[in-house]
DNA sequence: TTGAAAGCGCTAACAC
DNA sequence: GTGTTAGCGCTTTCAA
C-alpha cells in the first residue's frame, strides 16, 4: 500500500536507477531529473524499506542490545541503554532490546542464543551488556558472531578470553577511592558489599591493593546479609557498631553505602562527622541530593563507546579492538573528614545511641 | 557468507520450496524429507534471513518502543519497557528502542517523526512511551502510521483525540489514596507535586475530587519549588512546618513523598507517629525497605499490554481498540493512623525540633 | 547521465 | 507431496 520505488520512478517519468541514485545521494544526476524526483518523492510520501535495502547491501543498518541474566534493567543499564541509542541515532543505526537468560554452567555448545542471532541478517552485531559468563562468549565465537562486551560485569573461570570490550575501571576507581581516605589519615576503612556478586568483585580487589599497599588490615564485610543491596548495607553496620569494631571510614557501592549511611543515622552516627564515605557510582537520585564524594562514572559514555566499537566492528568484520577504558573520578564532596593522625591503636566506634526507628526493618 | 536456503536445499537434495515449508511447518511433507532438511539445516548451522521474509510476507515482526521527550530512561519506563520486551518475546517479535524529541508546539505536518518512522516497513506499529503531545499523535495518523499509545503522560488541549491506549487508572488511584485518608479520620491532607508536569496532573485531580466530594478544603503544594522531585518534597515540607500550617497526613507522587519523608524527618517528625503518608507508585528502592502504604501498579504489565495491543493492530490494521486500563491497588502497610475524629479547627502541627542536618541541604 | 535487468533470501502460487 | 518460478523493494552492474 504504501509507494514504493516504481510508484516514484512513474511518477517522476524516469526509471528506478534513477531514484535509487537520487536516494543515495549519488552525484552524478542531471538536477533537472532529481528535482523531479524529489518533488515524486515528496508528493507520494514516499519511505524507503530498509529491510530491502539491507538484502541488497547484505548488512542491516541495526545493532542489538542485549541484557544478560537480570531480571530488569537497572538503572545503571538503563544508562548504558541510553549511550547505546544515542550513538546509533546519529550513526542511523537501529537499536533492538532484548533480555536473554542462560546458566553458568550450561556447555557453550547447548546455550541457547539470543533470539535475534537464531535468525540471520536481523542484526549484525551484539552488544552485551547486564552479567555475562564466557560460556556464552564462546558459543558466539564458534559461531561467528560478532559481539562487543560490557567487562564489567564479565564473568570467566579460565583466564579472559580476549574479546573486543568496553569497560569502566573500577579497579583503579575502587583504589583511588581507598587511597583517598588512606591519606586522610584513615586507617580503620570498611569495604561493604556482597563479594559473590560479579560486580563487585573489581571494587573489592582495587580497595584489597590499596590497604595493602599501605600495610593496612583489610576490614571487608563480603557477606551478602541480605539479596538487597541497601538492606545488607544497613544490616553490615549494624554488624559492626554492635560489635562495636573499630570504624572510621566506610568505602561501599552506591546500593549499599546509601543503606549504610541510614544504619549510621539510626545508630546516631553522623557522616562525616563520626565516619568517613567514599561512595562507588550512583545511587538514583542520592546524589542529586546529598553532597557525596564519589567515584563517578559516565555510565552514557559507556554505551556510546560500546556502540562505536559494535558499529566499526560490522564495518570490518573479524577485525579485533583494543579494549576501551572509561575512566572513574574520584569526586570530592563533603562526606569525607580528614582522621587525625594521632590516634590509639583501637579506635572505639561511638556506640548507639538510638534505637533503630521500628519502622525501617521490614522488607 | 552464512548458508542460505539454497545451500541447505542443495545439501539435502531438495528444492527450496521444501526448504521453506519445513521451516514453515508446513505439514504436508514427507517425514523422510524433512528429516535431510533439518539434518542439512544443523549441519549448515543455516539461520533463516528475518528480513528478506518479511519482505515477501509484507510484514517485519518487529514494534518499535518510542521514548518520547525524556532525557533518560526513567525507572517507571524501564519497566515498561520491559514488559514489551517480555510479551514480545514470548509472541517471536522483536523490540527497537528509540528516543523522540519534538516541541508541543510544532505544527503536526512539520514534526520530525521517529527515524524508525522515516523508512518503512522497518516496525509496522510504534509503542509511544514518555510524554506525548497530540500533535505527534495528529501526525501519525495523518501519515497512517500504527500506533498505541500510553495515556497516561499524554498531553492533549483540545478534546483527546481518540487513539489506541492503555493506561493506569491514576485519577482512581489518587482518589481512593485520598479516600483511605480521609476516612481514617484525617482532614488536613497534603497534596505536594508539581502541577506543571504531565504525569501529576491526574493525581491531583482524583486528589480534589476525594476531597471535594467529602466537602473538604484541599491543601495543596503544587507549585514546583525544584525541578527534582526529592528536593520538591523537601522544600515543600519545609515550607508547610516552617509556616505551622495543620497537617496530619501526605500524599505524593513516590520521588517527591520521599523528599518529604526526609523533611518530616528532619523536622523530627515521625510517619506514621505524627504525620500519615500515602505514597502514590514506587520509588526505586524504597519500598522494599519501608513499609509504605502506597497506591501501586504493575508497569510491567502496562508494558505487556502496549505490546499486545500493537501485535493485535500490525495483525489487522485499521482496527480500533479499546481502551485498556491497568488498575492501580491501594497496598495498606505501615505510613498511616487513624486521627482521632474530635479535632479542633486547627490542628497545630508540631514544630521543628531538630534543625536540618547541614549536609543535606545542598544540590 | 540514464535505463534495463539481474539478483539479494525468501514465500507462495502453480504445475506436476 | 514436491519442484519451479515469479516477485517482494531495492542496488548495482552493464550497455547505451
Amino acid at each position: 500500500m504504501p509507494a514504493n520505488m516504481k510508484d516514484v520512478a512513474k511518477k517522476a517519468g524516469v526509471s528506478v536507477g534513477t531514484v535509487s541514485r537520487v536516494i543515495n545521494q549519488n552525484p552524478t544526476i542531471d538536477p533537472v531529473l532529481r528535482q523531479r524526483v524529489e518533488k515524486a518523492i515528496a508528493e507520494l510520501n514516499y519511505r524507503p524499506n530498509t529491510w530491502a535495502r539491507s538484502l541488497v547491501n547484505d548488512v542491516a543498518p541495526c545493532i542489538s542490545f542485549v541484557l544478560s541474566n537480570r531480571s530488569f534493567l537497572h538503572p545503571v543499564h538503563s544508562r548504558i541503554l541510553q549511550g547505546v541509542e544515542e550513538y546509533c541515532d546519529a550513526a542511523e543505526y537501529f537499536v533492538l532490546y532484548s533480555r536473554l537468560r542462560y546458566r553458568r554452567e550450561t556447555a557453550s555448545a547447548e546455550l541457547d542464543l539470543p533470539r535475534v542471532l537464531r535468525s540471520h541478517g536481523i542484526a549484525d552485531c551484539v552488544i552485551l551488556a547486564g552479567t555475562n559468563f564466557d560460556n556464552l562468549v564462546e558459543a558466539l565465537e564458534k559461531q561467528q558472531v560478532p559481539f562487543v562486551l560490557l567487562a564489567n560485569n564479565f564473568v570467566t573461570h579460565g583466564g579472559r578470553v580476549p574479546v573486543d570490550q568496553v569497560r569502566w575501571n573500577d579497579v583503579a576507581g575502587a583504589r583511588a577511592a581507598t587511597e583517598y581516605l588512606i591519606e586522610l589519615g584513615h586507617r580503620e576503612i570498611w569495604y561493604i558489599g556482597d563479594a559473590s556478586l560479579p560486580w563487585l568483585r573489581a571494587p573489592l580487589e582495587g580497595y584489597q591493593k590499596a590497604m595493602e599497599a599501605h600495610g593496612l588490615d583489610p576490614r571487608e564485610q563480603i557477606a551478602a546479609l541480605s539479596d538487597n543491596g541497601f538492606l545488607n548495607g544497613r544490616a553490615s553496620v549494624d554488624m559492626i557498631v554492635e560489635r562495636n569494631l573499630p570504624m572510621t571510614a566506610i568505602f561501599a557501592d552506591a546500593e549499599v553505602a546509601y543503606g549504610a549511611w541510614e544504619a549510621l543515622r539510626l545508630h546516631g552516627l553522623k557522616v562525616p562527622g563520626d565516619v568517613s564515605m567514599v561512595v562507588l557510582g550512583e545511587q538514583e537520585g542520592w546524589s542529586d541530593v546529598v553532597p557525596l564524594t564519589y567515584v563517578s562514572v559516565d555510565l552514557v559514555e559507556t554505551g556510546r563507546q560500546l556502540a562505536k566499537m559494535a558499529i566499526e566492528k560490522m564495518k570490518s568484520p573479524g577485525a579485533r579492538f583494543p579494549e576501551v577504558v572509561v575512566p572513574m573520578d574520584l569526586i570530592r564532596r563533603g562526606t569525607c573528614r580528614p582522621q587525625p593522625i594521632t590516634k590509639t591503636e583501637l579506635v572505639e566506634a561511638p556506640v548507639t545511641s538510638r534505637a533503630p526507628e521500628p519502622l525501617s526493618g521490614t522488607k
